[in-house]
DNA sequence: ATGTGACTGTTAGTCCGTC
DNA sequence: AGACGGACTAACAGTCACA
């Protein structure tokens, strides 16, 4: 399982659980809209200091996102 | 705790545990010395594929080099 | 509310070295 | 053995219009 797929199946799950769409998240997280759409579809790469912007919204570690 | 010095104390750790010159293990990891060096300063902001190829030949998850 | 192609400036990542 | 610099290319961060 390719790790930017996993990583985006991981932020959804998530941030339904906080009951966000992608642009409330990207509000919270200080991303852009369409960047979370990326990430959510496993169409990016992102670097481990984006990890951490997704993750602390969430109230997870950039540990956890990885799992 | 800046999340890059903490992804580089890991990798440094791990990277004892196996009894590895950040030379070799950039052999293993099939990523350039140099940029080993830079990664276990905390000087570098990888994306998930670095921190995944990181993570193989240490014998760990990419999860668990963020914890 | 989300997916997608395209674009630009910035930086990730490689490779050459020296200390 | 490892820190650190310079220079280079590929890729990412960040954004937009449109579907």
């Amino acid at each position: 399982m390719d790790i930017c797929k996993r990583l985006g199946e991981n932020v959804r799950r998530y941030r339904k659980e906080k009951g966000w769409s992608q642009e409330a998240f990207a509000h919270e997280a200080d991303i852009h809209r369409t960047y979370i759409s990326d990430i959510e579809r496993g169409a990016r790469n992102p670097t481990i200091t984006i990890i951490e912007k997704l993750a602390r919204p969430l109230g997870v570690t950039a540990s956890q996102l990885l799992e």
